[in-house]
DNA sequence: CCCTCATTCATACGTACGTTTTAATCATAC
DNA sequence: GTATGATTAAAACGTACGTATGAATGAGGG
């Protein structure tokens, strides 16, 4: 069995997944742990902070994989096509779900919830590290798309983000009136490289 | 001076979107709304249904706007193309936003933490009316895209959700390195459409 | 053995929450 | 003018929350 601090990111995790971070409370996540109250305080100081280290925990291998990704393709050429930059970008949005995380559902449905939050803090959290990724994709997808304004290629950036996270979290609240079954993780996948390639291929939008 | 349901229906949605539902208290929409506590519970009964009430107030304009739009076009044309189709898909998200909404930003935030957020009531309240429009652009949207499997066109549908409704919370988080000024609401109209119809119009992704 | 330090535990504190109740207020119709 | 129904006001209720406290527990080193 996991540590403590373990079990309570764990359940954390899930139940911010599940209710939101506001709907959710210390008392609840320690029970799903099966820890006591008390040790959210000893371990992370507070709600927050075990907020922000959930946060962290899910944001940083994403961040991680998209720059590896991006440092693989442009080892093979200094001018990578778009699919190819997209697969890169929106790729470690589907993969390195950890076990036990339905398809990727679950966190997908967090990172939605980080996503969607309105305060503040939640973006200063993730801050340098997702930065840093963002400006060399932004610089990647400039020399791939040249003509396209620096803002509108923002845009389309930030409208991958959310294809890839919205999309997921669907299939998690079976809205998808079709077959939302195991499958649905790899197809929507390809469906998503399909989708935003040809949406950040599209010529700039004209004045 | 509005009546005070009124009153309180705009601060909540006010502070719904700047702070989601879980953290609004009703204590600050009464204030805000410079009515009693007391009110809240008269007027609607309790939170959830003033929550219902605020959702209501946002998504039922929007879809009434998108199902006109698509009215309209049929009445042209009983195959309009797809970049039609998108715009009358995408753009009530960015019109008819009440005044006093900056730029519509706020509106679109409420949109998203609706979206975002993790109970399954949230989806019931919207039901029926949301579920016609969606339908209606299925169909038409698959006579556009034939070829297209009824997953993969839901899948772009829901997209095109994701990109307006995350996109203009951006604006509105500052998020975008560029100039976040009033032009940025027309400017990401004709960008998403943009990007949208690019995307919507992408082959099948093959098996 | 015992001391130490990290961790866990039960419990309590103060606060803020959603809701309810009862009284006051106000306009309108008779 | 007063009775009536709708609204607003003030206060209190019980509950759940995040956090803090101090005692118990348990493993490892001297």
């Amino acid at each position: 069995m996991a540590d403590t601090r373990t079990q309570i990111l764990d359940a954390a995790e899930r139940l911010f997944a599940e209710r939101g971070f506001h709907g959710t409370s210390v008392r609840a996540i320690t029970d799903l742990a099966g820890a006591n109250l008390a040790a959210v305080g000893y371990h992370f100081g507070s709600k927050a902070e075990l907020v922000a280290a959930v946060v962290r925990r899910v944001v940083e291998p994403i961040n991680a994989a998209q720059c590896a990704g991006l440092d693989r393709l442009l080892a093979r050429t200094p001018d990578p096509p778009v699919a190819e930059l997209v697969e890169a970008f929106a790729g470690p949005l589907f993969d390195g779900m950890p076990a036990g995380d339905e398809g990727g559902a679950r966190t997908s449905r967090l990172i939605m919830t980080i996503f969607g939050d309105p305060a503040e803090e939640m973006r200063t959290w993730t801050g340098a590290a997702e930065d840093t990724v963002r400006d060399r994709f932004l610089a990647a997808f400039g020399r791939a798309l040249p003509g396209l304004s620096p803002e509108e290629l923002w845009f389309r950036l930030r409208g991958i983000l959310a294809v890839t996270a919205v999309d997921r979290v669907d299939v998690h609240n079976q809205r998808c009136p079709g077959d939302p079954s195991p499958v649905a993780g790899e197809a929507a996948r390809r469906w998503a490289i399909t989708f935003l390639a040809a949406a950040m291929s599209a010529p700039p939008t004209g004045t």
